[in-house]
DNA sequence: TATATTTATAGCATAACTGCTATAATAATT
DNA sequence: AATTATTATAGCAGTTATGCTATAAATATA
């Protein structure tokens, strides 16, 4: 994350998470599916709908996607959801 | 309509995806994963810090969660991501 | 029945997602 | 090296997700 971000974001105590651990995860998670089902981040994009600004967000983790923007990549490379979500989460040790 | 209103309509026309029978598959496979793991909305919403409104919304279909979100009830579920996401997306046929 | 618990709905304010457009940076190809 | 293709970045406008608070409806329990 840029200095500026982290600097406005300490300020507003914002409300709305952002898991950057699990964003990154999808990330890596979805370059990896699209070129594997030999997709350009354009074709990717021009095929789904979604703009190619909007593709390039999501690989670079900058964004937090709505699942409705996944699902329209998961059709897009028509590959399985779970496939998308094939990768694990630290989870938080709690628990009685 | 006229076409005056047209055309200032189909500028303002960039109205957002809204994949509603994605949403919908999610917000079964929610409440049935929620419930399979003796979560009560309150609870779910409480310990991962959600508010309980998101929780009701999601699980009506009402709303386009973020990945974050769906992470943050994952972690609480304390199951594997690719269970929430262990339905089907109808496939666009096409390709080739 | 009554009471408590759980789930659903509603409005508001704020943060942020997305499309759009343009440009820059990087990688691939000739 | 030059050209092309691909990926990354940036700012703006419009729409929406989210938290918060309150209330209503539905469901379970006594």
């Amino acid at each position: 994350m840029k200095l500026s971000a982290m600097i406005s974001r300490q300020k507003v105590d914002r409300k709305l998470i952002f898991d950057e651990e699990g964003i990154k995860a999808f990330a890596i998670q979805l370059k990896k599916i699209r070129i594997r089902e030999g997709f350009s981040q354009s074709q990717l994009a021009f095929e789904s709908g979604l703009s190619l600004s909007q593709i390039a967000r999501i690989e670079t983790a900058r964004i937090n996607p709505t699942l409705s923007t996944v699902f329209a990549i998961a059709r897009t490379l028509n590959v399985p959801l779970a496939d998308l979500f094939n990768f694990e989460l630290s989870q938080k040790e709690n628990n009685v």
